[in-house]
DNA sequence: GTCTATAGGAGGATAGAC
DNA sequence: GTCTATCCTCCTATAGAC
């Protein structure tokens, strides 16, 4: 029972890393990151300072850690959610979904706590990060570029992108209600806004096999 | 000289306090509210800190000062941009004009604070603002709502509004010309994709005297 | 891994001389 | 109005016992 050499994979205490960052996302969600005292995120998840230090090595490897997996939450929702979707429109609304989801679900603080409180990282932390938000921005960019190829929208697609995921991420100010009630009616709403359409003839557009440049609709 | 009681409007030393007001909001917009310490402010004055409590009683009060005159510009700079404008797509163009020059011209610093550190306020020192900052968004409501009647948008104005203004905030983070040189070319870009359709299709909606809600065009 | 205790400094704000 | 000097609280982080 002891000495268990091959599976013995060395876990630093994971669990407790975990809450200590997701107190720590909630805490400066909340307060803003220099607004929030290690002793606060303490308090929060019943540690004393001194041991949150043994977990991690300084405040600022905490932020990192809660933009990091704000970066790694978001990109598996979107792969999720874009997987079979081939239709630009079906993109689109794939796309939407899943970050009002982001930004106002359960984790919602993370996702906040990204946007909000980059610039206090590092430029390093910073360096270490950006790769793998690009991989999130170019998602974005490749399905504005659908829609722009399919005439959907008139703008280029990067000044698209520009108005449609601030207006999202602006959500979590007037969106109030319980995670998961705004669903249908929301998402379409949002996307037709986009498209400066009707509601209902965005979802007539969607359900019609329109021009979809990616094939394999049977 | 001495005693001349109805010209002495006991002004206490108004250009110090401007002084004190504009660097705050410049340390506040890019170290943030928490992150900005009154001893910085101070040496950016070149005054100690104990001269910055002399003209304000606490660090609220200057970030209240700082938005509160970020509130005041902002209407200052709507009102005369819509003033004589009577068409709908006018009045989009004037207010998007507007609002992509207070994000960022000259006083950016000043807007930055206001939307980024809105939060940071005390309950009471919000309520003082509230009345003011509503009106701002009242402008922006009516303007929606008369693009609304005249089917230039099909989305609820409100719906609008949280598409339309959180993409102008977000300039700031793109756009990285001088203050005056993005003018004409990004302000009619942002109309036309707010409006999706091709820079050009607007132009040509925006000169033609179109159905026009407020008459007065000769 | 967790704690108590504390270092060492920066924070907002004040007292009182000039 | 401005300064120097200071108060006291809070901060991040560490030392070392258990």
């Amino acid at each position: 029972m002891l000495n268990s050499p091959a599976t013995k994979k060395k876990r630093r205490s994971p669990v407790r890393r975990e809450d200590i960052v997701d107190a720590a996302a909630k805490l400066f969600s909340e307060g803003g990151y220099d607004g929030t005292s290690v002793r606060t995120i303490a308090g929060e998840v019943g540690l004393s300072v001194a041991s949150i230090f043994h977990h991690v090595a300084s405040k600022e490897e905490l932020l990192e850690a809660v933009i990091q997996r704000g970066i790694e939450l978001g990109m598996a929702d979107i792969d999720a959610a874009l997987k079979g979707k081939t239709t630009p429109l079906g993109r689109l609304r794939a796309l939407v979904h899943a970050h009002i989801h982001l930004v106002n679900g359960d984790r919602r603080h993370i996702h906040r706590v990204w946007t909000v409180e980059w610039l206090k990282l590092s430029e390093s932390a910073r360096a270490r990060l950006e790769m793998r938000s690009a991989e999130y921005r170019d998602i974005i960019q490749d399905t504005m570029r659908l829609l722009f190829d399919n005439e959907h929208i008139f703008a280029e697609p990067g000044l698209s992108g520009h108005l449609l995921m601030p207006a999202l991420n602006w959500t979590r100010t007037w969106i109030h209600s319980p995670p998961d009630k705004c669903d249908r009616e929301l998402v379409d709403s949002i996307c037709a806004a986009f498209l400066n359409l009707p509601v209902d003839e965005f979802r007539k557009r969607l359900n019609s096999v329109e021009g979809c440049a990616s094939g394999m609709t049977p």
